[in-house]
DNA sequence: CTCACTGTTATACGCACGAATAATATATGG
DNA sequence: CCATATATTATTCGTGCGTATAACAGTGAG
């Protein structure tokens, strides 16, 4: 029997596939059936990799963990600041609410990943830390977001305001987001951009479409709403 | 050595005990550290009772989600149902805000269960079939309870905007729920009710306090505030 | 071209798990 | 008060796990 040809990675490289074919068994898996022995039949390497590179089994959960809050938060705000830097704060705020409720952040896989680590954090303070700075992150995002709208429309902006109106809508974001990934077939997930759109614009008191039209396109008024799967659509 | 004593106890005093011990390891222990030994440890009995009442761990754990979900449900519904039955449809609505986001529901524990099992939906088509059933529950209570209020302030209240309404507001409930009951620490678990009940009326285009005051107590003025832990409170 | 380095594979070990089986204690009906 | 049923315990078994160790192979330096 001949030993398995291979090749030499780049520390990082290694690294990363290693903590992606985690986060790929995890998804598929849960962590309870995800193995040394599949993460790395996963990632096409040996179970001795684990340990070289990251100890244990333990200590690559974490990283991955850590990995993927990393990517969510970072999508998230990318979506708001992603063209040359000085739309107007309501385009802002529209364009991160788009991204925390269209694809690729809302995924039966992305939701699926995060609710299984959020199960850890009651017993590992390691998980706990890594969700309060990715949470902390997304609300102070939030907060400035919602305090730039405030300020264009004239209306109230005292600090505590801000972060009242940020913590409702975050709450809201990840209610829907999370709801809509599961996507239990009570409702097509096309219509969550929209409602989200719509609420958030009665929660800071804004006039109606003051934060864009209904539709996905920032200046169109044709809903051109493209799904994938648009199995048990709502009426209206 | 003498064999351990045992009681008798009726079929379903047992099930439920060992469900309980169930929902005990997971929150404490998460999915995996969930052992069939731990479990009977956790119930006082031995590991063979298991296959004895649910045929095998995975049984067991079905079942102790099932009862779960079931438990977070009832309690939801009779918090605005709890009164002879007539209360006005704001008080209703108000109450059901209560009680989803203070004690019990409002729990690490609840929300570190409830997490852990939304990771499993993915891959069992039992835990999808349970959550979406609770879902269900929840989402359509809730538009009754919406309709109602809409029809007492004489808004309109067709069908599917109170669906979208509905929608919205469980949302907003869902992340709130998560986030307050995780606690990050970034403000007080307090400020919740009174912040949701603020943003309930925004969502349904209410005049201010049509849900009631901000305080606790539903006819009470004076805000009593209490709380266990009253750390890391938040300004104003 | 060769050597040393180390990323990678192959193999082995001990342990804890879920499940099955056999033994025993409790409850119940006559 | 005994006979019977069965809830419960005690013990065993095979398996798959995480990890440790040793052998090997791809890589770059001189």
């Amino acid at each position: 029997m001949s030993r398995k040809t291979f090749q030499r990675l780049a520390l990082d490289e290694r690294r990363q596939s290693l903590m992606e074919a985690t986060l790929t068994c995890v998804a598929r898996h849960g962590l309870d059936g995800t193995t040394v022995r599949r993460i790395t039949e996963e990632a096409g390497v040996t179970p001795g990799l684990v340990r070289h590179y990251f100890g244990s089994k333990d200590e690559l959960i974490k990283n991955a963990y850590a990995y993927l809050i990393g990517q969510l938060t970072a999508r998230a705000s990318e979506s708001a600041d992603t063209d040359e830097d000085e739309l107007p704060a309501a385009q802002q705020l529209r364009q991160f609410l788009l991204g925390n409720l269209t694809s690729p952040n809302l995924s039966e896989d992305k939701v699926s990943l995060w609710a299984t680590f959020i199960g850890q954090i009651r017993h590992d303070p390691f998980f706990a830390e890594i969700h309060r700075e990715g949470y902390r992150e997304f609300l102070e995002f939030l907060e400035r977001l919602v305090e730039g709208v405030l300020i264009d429309h004239g209306l109230p902006h005292r600090g505590p305001q801000c972060r009242r109106h940020a913590i409702a809508i975050n709450g809201l974001i990840d209610g829907l987001w999370m709801e809509g990934s599961l996507n239990s077939g009570l409702y097509n997930r096309a219509l969550l951009p929209g409602l989200a759109i719509e609420a958030t614009e009665r929660l800071l008191g804004l006039p109606t479409r003051a934060l864009g039209t209904a539709g996905l396109a920032p200046h169109a008024t044709a809903p051109q709403l493209q799904e994938e799967d648009a199995k048990c659509a709502m009426p209206e």
